[in-house]
DNA sequence: AAACAAACCTGTGCGC
DNA sequence: TGCGCACAGGTTTGTT
């Protein structure tokens, strides 16, 4: 589900209403979800300890603990991070319940049905051996920012097919299939174009795509499809679906040339939206 | 090195 | 109305 631009809106949610304020209580209801290491283990990390910041690499929300250790959150596909009273119901598949010291009695609630999502605690000093997936994380182009030089070199790099180097986490961080193809569009280059094939201008409009299109998600608070799955630390949607040019739309007229129809195909394992016309 | 399929789970939407 | 199948925002692993 979430992508970059849905996390950095979970992690701004974080930032003011979770950063600074004391767990006082853990409870784990899904084994799963703690599967990296342990109930106890997530139990013993977190009790008693305060974040002190919100980060995010990519798709990973990560947030220092004033004990040494951090917490890590992945979404995954159906992950949702709540902010509620603890008086209000738990939703369903609610694994990971934390209870935040104060008047407010409020709860960190971790939702997640099809429970590929995880929270973890792990030490920033062990992380190669405990978390070795984000040492192998490419550039952030949020948070690290992404220039058009550095660009035009990953592509020039290897000649992989547009998308599949956009999707790889390792090269790119936090791009997921949504934005990918809505980048792909706004760049107007196809999908399956090899990486070192794009001359100068396609190598600038997809620099400036991917820059426009996840800052304007960003700003928008992320896409919330008609499953509404996605919804921020308050329980809200984002707006950005309303943007969407391709996804989900095949069959439709084309919103930027208004005369080819939005084709659907599989590419990388992933189902793939693009306009023939537009995008060469 | 890069492409591909399958696996991990649950819910939903669609065709019959 | 009910059933079965295909498919879904992600990532890893094992094969070609």
């Amino acid at each position: 589900m979430p992508e970059l631009p849905e996390v950095e809106t979970v992690r701004r949610g974080l930032a003011s209403r979770f950063v600074g304020r004391m767990i006082d209580g853990v409870e784990v209801g899904r084994e799963r979800t703690v599967r990296r290491t342990s109930r106890d283990a997530l139990i013993h990390g977190l009790t008693g300890a305060t974040a002190i910041a919100a980060d995010r690499r990519g798709k990973y929300l990560i947030l220092p603990l004033d004990t040494g250790d951090s917490l890590m959150i992945h979404l995954r596909m159906s992950g949702r991070v709540l902010i509620e009273p603890a008086s209000s119901p738990r939703l369903a598949h609610t694994h990971v319940v934390l209870h935040l010291a104060g008047p407010e009695n409020e709860q960190l609630r971790f939702v997640d049905p099809r429970t590929f999502g995880e929270v973890v605690v792990f030490d920033p000093d062990n992380a190669a051996v405990e978390l070795p997936e984000l040492a192998r994380l490419g550039v952030d182009p949020i948070a690290d920012g992404l220039g058009r030089r550095q660009l035009a070199a990953l592509l020039a790099g290897r000649s992989r097919r547009l998308k599949a180097m956009l999707l790889d986490q390792s090269v790119i961080a936090g791009i997921g299939n949504i934005y990918a193809d809505e980048i792909l569009h706004a760049a107007r280059v196809r999908h399956d174009r090899l990486s070192n094939s794009l001359g100068q201008a396609e190598v600038a409009r997809l620099h400036a795509a991917i820059g426009g299109i996840l800052n304007a998600a960003i700003e928008a608070g992320g896409s919330t499809l008609k499953d509404t799955q996605y919804v921020d630390i308050g329980g809200e949607g984002g707006w950005f679906q309303v943007s969407h040019r391709v996804y989900d739309r095949a069959g439709q007229p084309c919103l930027t040339c208004g005369r080819a129809t939005i084709r659907k195909v599989v590419f990388a394992g992933r189902t793939t939206s693009f306009c023939p016309r537009c995008q060469k």
